[in-house]
DNA sequence: AACTGACCAAAAAACGTTTTTAGTCAAAAT
DNA sequence: ATTTTGACTAAAAACGTTTTTTGGTCAGTT
């Protein structure tokens, strides 16, 4: 058995488990006993509890990503890729539940080791989308002064309303809502807006 | 002393303790002695503890009303009406501590005596910013298909959106973007949008 | 290099005891 | 009659101590 599927195997595992009991709940023995590893050896692959669940969170994090950049890469008019965008994004959060206990942690403690990973993937965002709004300007479709700041905006709006969609479990009573949000706002963002 | 000034007494010094304190740190022993009453009083005046906060948060929900009720009815632009009325229950809202308490008991326990008080006020604001929306309709500045389901929608994102604001305190970090989010969602609301 | 499991110090859980708290009520004051 | 009081109680929270669990280590094995 190499690295990668120890590794692999452990990551798996501690994903399914903190993503059931969450940071504190879940121990390290039963993320060992569970992959069928000493303890030891989760700890020569993460050295440290916080790090593995670093990790976990990484994996959630990046097959976000992975959605984002794709939806990022078709060819569409620049409001169909914002709709899309917005929708991807919704949609792969919903099944990243660990991601979900870091938002949790805001209210209840601090996730300081999390802080590094959260502000690049804010970076990654504020980048993709303002491409994409940037896009619809030079298709004369979208009319926004400033860009980057936009982007934080509709960024930040999404952020927001994840809290009661996913810790509130409000994704039912929301669900339809929330699309309409986000016409509202693309509407918003639109050529000959109102003025 | 008659009935209503050791009511409001209480009320007061409850508002400010409960403020401070939270509820569930908040003794009614506290809130008596500080309002120099015996706690039968407190007692007569309050059949609990949680009747007492209910009735905290609702002297808070008032204001509010009151204070976009007043939004509600002066002469302006729907355009305007609008921007000033989520202004406006930012900042009141920014001064309501004991309602910020009842979105923190969302996260760490629920109070379900304030259920009740909640949707009433949520129907009331649905009320109210649906009849701003038909005036822009009437004025032919906004452009809207359902109006009681957008004034929904709209009200959904200023909720989702006092989280970070109000219990994270990121009043300072988040000011000016919510101010341009509501700018894109108004122009959202404008005729001509787009399409 | 990858992995094991006995081991340790520190943290958390469990437990029994003491203190505090929400709520009551008979009596007093207004 | 209405309002206020404060001693009282049962239940919950806080406290202090002991026991168990947990994160992390490391010498040794594969």
């Amino acid at each position: 058995m190499n690295v990668d599927t120890t590794r692999e195997k452990i990551l798996k595992v501690a994903s399914r488990i903190f993503g059931k009991y969450g940071f504190q709940k879940t121990t390290m023995d039963e993320i060992a006993r569970t992959a069928h590893k000493a303890k030891g050896s989760v700890y020569y692959h993460f050295k440290s509890k916080e790090e593995l669940f670093l990790a976990v969170v990484n994996v959630e994090i990046e097959s976000l990503k992975n959605a984002l950049l794709a939806v990022a890469a078709k060819e569409d008019t620049a409001t169909n890729m914002i709709r899309d965008y917005l929708l991807t994004r919704m949609k792969v959060l919903a099944g990243a539940v660990n991601y979900h206990e870091t938002l949790k942690a805001d209210f209840l403690q601090t996730f300081e080791f999390l802080d590094e990973l959260r502000s690049e993937f804010d970076e990654f965002e504020v980048e993709l989308l303002s491409g994409i709004l940037q896009k619809g300007i030079d298709e004369r479709s979208f009319e926004v002064e400033n860009v980057r700041k936009t982007a934080q905006v509709i960024i930040l709006a999404m952020k927001a309303i994840e809290i009661p969609f996913y810790l509130q479990n409000k994704i039912v009573e929301y669900e339809n809502t929330i699309v309409e949000l986000l016409d509202i706002l693309i509407r918003g963002l639109e050529k000959n807006a109102g003025r």
